[in-house]
RNA sequence: UGCCCCUUCGUCUAAAGGUAAGACAACGGCCUUUGGAGCCGUGAAUCGUGGUUCGAUUCCACGAGGGGCAACCA
C-alpha cells in the first residue's frame, strides 16, 4: 500500500478511530470490510460521494475490502439503467470494488432466515390491511397494540408463510413481521414488517419472485452474510440500529456487523434526495440526470469536474455526527484548486468587442508564442496564438468613463493583451443609439510578447482573439439551480421546484475563442483566461458548433471592487 | 407530547481532564504578462446554569436550541 493512502496519525475521523480501535483489538477476527449499498432508483450524486469515498477509503487505508451491493429489495422503483450509471460512477470517482454483490440475491437466504423465525415464534404472519397496521402501531406518544393475528402459531405461520412465498396471496394481503414488542420505546421495534408480497417484476428477478424484504430485514443481514464488519450508513437510521442487530442476533451470526452512523452532505444551493432530483428530471426543469447543473455524479463530471476534485472535497469536509450543511464555496475551492493546477489556459471571449489596430498592416498575421500554464503551475506546453489587425475584446474590459480602480482599457489608456503588444485606445466608434460598436487602438510594434523594453508599466492585462482566426462557440454559463441556500425548507404546500433558479443557465451563442482548441478532443478541459474553467460539452459539442460548460467561475476580486454581485456560479 | 441523536470561529472539521487548532469564507498587505494562482498577516468560537476536579470544549445533572423516528421507501 502507498505510504500516502495510511491513516495519518492525527485528524482522523470518529469513525477510523473506531475502526482503528478494532483492528488492533483484532476484534471482528477478519479484515476490515465495508460496503457502498446504493439502491438502484437513481443516480448518484454528491452526498453519495461522501459515503464512497468514507467507504472505500477506510478499506483502502485499513487494507481492508470493500464491497458495491446494491440494495435491490423495491421491484417498483429499481432499475438496471441506475445500476449502470452507479458502477460507472464508482469507476470515474476511482474506486474499485472488491466485490459487486446484490441484495436481490439473498432473497432465499432471507426467506430461510424468516422460515426459522417463525419456527422460533420471533416472527408471525399479520393479515391486517396496512391501515389497521399503522393505526395499530400507535403514535410517537402511544403505545401500540396487538393486532388479531400477532398470536398465530408458528405452524399455522409456517403454512402461511410459505403459501405467501408460492405466490397464492395478492398483494399486501399479508406480511411477516417481527414479533417484538408494539408498545416499544423505539417506534421501529414495533413489530417492523420484515417481507411483503408484490406480484411485480423486479429488474433481476423477474417475477418468479413475490416475497419482497423490506430495508430492515435485508440490510443488516445482507451485510452479515457478506462478513462486513463496520457498516456506515446515514443518522437518519440510527432507531434502525435496533433493529438490525436483533435480527443479525436472532439469525446467529458470530461477530455480526457495527453499523455506525454519520451525517449525510448537505450542500447550500443544492437539492440531494433522489426524489427531488427525479422529479426535476421527470418534470424537464433540467435536461436529464447528466445536467450539468445536478448535483449528480455525472452531472459534475459532465460539468467538468474532476475526480480529484471531488475527492478532495470529501475529505475537507470530514466525517461527524453532527447534522452539518456545507457552503458552496468550500465545494468551489475545491474543484478551483484542482483544475488550477491541471488545465491549459487558452483565450475566449464571451462578450465580443471589435478592436481594429490603426497602425497593424492590413494582411499581416503574428504567430505568437503563448504558454498554456502561468509561471506558477508546474507543467509546460504552448500553443501559436496568431494576432492580426482586427481583434476582439471582451466587453466588460472597455469603459469609457472607468472609475477609480478600473485597470483595463479605456479612451486613452494603454493595456497589454496577453502574450501580445501594448496597445492604446484612439477611438471610440458608436452607433447611432450611442453603442459603443468599435475600438480603434494603436499597437506598440516593440512589445512584441507583452513586454515593454523600455520599462513601462501598464496596470491591466486583457485576453484578446484575432478576429480572423477566431473560432465560434456556444458557451453555457451555470450557475445554482436554486436561489435559496437550502432549497428543502420552503413553507407549508410549497413546491421546492419554487425557488429554482432561472439563471442557472446563460447560453452565450456567439462566443469567439482562440483555433488552438479546434485540435483537441470534446471533452478536454481549459482555463478560459480570466474568467473561469470550461470543458467541451461531451453530449453537444461537435466539431463544426463547438459548446462549452462552464464549470466554475476563476474567483473575481474585481467584482469585490466593483461592488455589485459576486462573480456567480457553483 | 414519547424515544433517540446532536450543539466549538460566518461555514466545515480538530483538540480523548492540562496553551481552543486547521481549512473554507471575510478583511489587509506583498507579488503578478490572468483583478487568477501564490505568499504574509488580521479579526473570528466552546449554547446556558449548576456540579465533580488543582484544572472541564471534554465527565455528570438540568435547561435551551437543532435534527431523526409514527412508509407494505431506503
Amino acid at each position: 500500500m502507498p505510504s500516502d493512502t495510511a491513516p495519518s496519525a492525527a485528524r482522523k475521523d470518529f469513525i477510523r478511530e473506531m475502526v482503528a480501535e478494532d483492528v488492533a483489538a483484532n476484534r471482528f477476527g477478519r479484515p476490515v470490510t465495508t460496503r457502498f449499498p446504493p439502491e438502484p432508483n437513481g443516480f448518484p450524486h454528491i452526498g453519495h460521494v461522501k459515503s464512497v469515498c468514507l467507504n472505500f477509503g477506510i478499506a483502502r487505508e485499513y487494507g481492508g475490502r470493500c464491497n458495491l451491493r446494491f440494495d435491490d429489495t423495491n421491484p417498483f422503483t429499481e432499475d438496471i439503467k441506475y445500476v449502470e450509471a452507479i458502477k460507472r460512477d464508482v469507476e470515474w470517482l476511482g474506486f474499485t470494488w472488491d466485490s459487486e454483490l446484490y441484495a436481490s440475491d439473498y432473497f432465499e437466504k432471507l426467506y430461510e432466515i424468516a422460515e426459522d423465525l417463525v419456527k422460533r415464534g420471533k416472527a408471525y404472519v399479520d393479515s391486517q390491511t396496512e391501515e389497521e397496521i399503522r393505526v395499530n402501531r400507535g403514535t410517537v406518544t402511544t403505545p401500540g397494540s396487538p393486532g388479531p393475528y400477532r398470536d398465530r402459531t408458528p405452524d399455522e405461520n409456517l403454512d402461511l408463510l410459505r403459501r405467501m412465498k408460492a405466490g397464492e396471496f395478492p398483494d399486501g394481503a399479508h406480511v411477516l413481521r417481527a414479533k417484538i414488542d408494539l408498545a416499544h420505546p423505539n417506534m421501529i421495534m414495533r413489530d417492523p414488517l420484515l417481507l411483503r408480497i408484490r406480484h411485480a417484476a423486479h429488474y433481476r428477478r423477474g417475477t418468479a419472485w413475490c416475497l419482497y424484504p423490506l430495508y430492515d430485514f435485508a440490510h443488516g443481514l445482507s451485510d452479515a452474510i457478506e462478513g462486513i464488519t463496520h457498516s456506515l450508513c446515514t443518522l437518519e437510521f440510527k432507531d434502525n440500529r435496533d433493529i438490525y442487530d436483533w435480527l443479525v442476533h436472532e439469525a446467529g451470526f458470530e461477530r455480526p456487523p457495527e453499523q455506525t452512523e454519520f451525517a449525510r452532505l448537505e450542500l447550500d444551493y443544492t437539492v440531494l434526495s433522489k426524489r427531488k432530483l427525479l422529479k426535476l428530471v421527470n418534470e424537464r426543469r433540467v435536461s436529464g440526470w447528466d445536467d450539468p447543473r445536478m448535483p449528480t455524479i455525472s452531472g459534475m463530471r459532465r460539468r467538468g469536474v474532476t475526480p480529484e476534485g471531488l475527492r478532495n472535497f470529501a475529505e475537507a469536509i470530514g466525517v461527524a455526527r453532527k447534522p452539518a450543511r456545507t457552503e458552496l464555496a468550500t465545494f468551489e475551492h475545491y474543484i478551483r484548486d484542482d483544475l488550477n493546477m491541471r488545465v491549459p489556459r487558452v483565450m475566449a471571449v464571451l462578450n465580443p468587442l471589435k478592436v481594429v489596430l490603426t497602425n497593424y498592416p492590413e494582411n499581416q498575421v503574428d504567430e505568437l508564442d503563448a504558454s498554456y500554464y502561468p509561471h506558477d503551475v508546474p507543467l509546460t506546453g504552448s500553443r501559436k496564438v496568431p494576432f492580426s489587425r482586427e481583434l476582439w475584446i471582451e466587453r466588460d474590459d472597455f469603459m469609457e468613463n472607468p472609475p477609480k480602480k478600473f485597470f483595463r482599457l479605456a479612451p486613452g489608456r494603454e493595456v497589454r493583451l496577453r502574450y501580445g503588444y501594448f496597445i492604446t485606445c484612439t477611438d471610440v466608434i458608436k452607433d447611432a443609439s450611442g453603442n459603443v460598436v468599435e475600438l480603434r487602438c494603436t499597437y506598440d510594434p516593440a512589445t512584441r510578447g507583452g513586454d515593454a523594453h523600455d520599462g513601462r508599466k501598464v496596470q491591466g492585462t486583457i485576453h484578446w482573439v484575432s478576429a480572423r482566426h477566431a473560432l465560434d462557440a456556444e458557451v453555457r454559463l451555470y450557475d445554482k439551480l436554486f436561489t435559496v441556500p437550502d432549497p428543502d425548507a420552503v413553507d407549508e404546500g410549497q413546491e421546492f421546484t419554487g425557488t429554482l433558479n432561472p439563471d442557472s443557465l446563460v447560453v452565450v451563442p456567439g462566443a469567439k475563442i482562440e483555433p488552438s482548441v479546434a485540435k483537441d478532443p470534446i471533452g478536454t478541459r481549459y482555463q478560459f483566461e480570466r474568467t473561469g474553467y470550461f470543458i467541451g460539452d461531451t453530449v453537444d459539442s461537435r466539431p463544426d458548433h463547438l459548446v462549452f460548460n462552464r464549470t466554475v467561475t476563476l474567483r473575481d476580486s474585481w467584482a469585490k471592487v466593483k461592488g455589485g454581485g459576486a462573480g456567480g456560479g457553483q
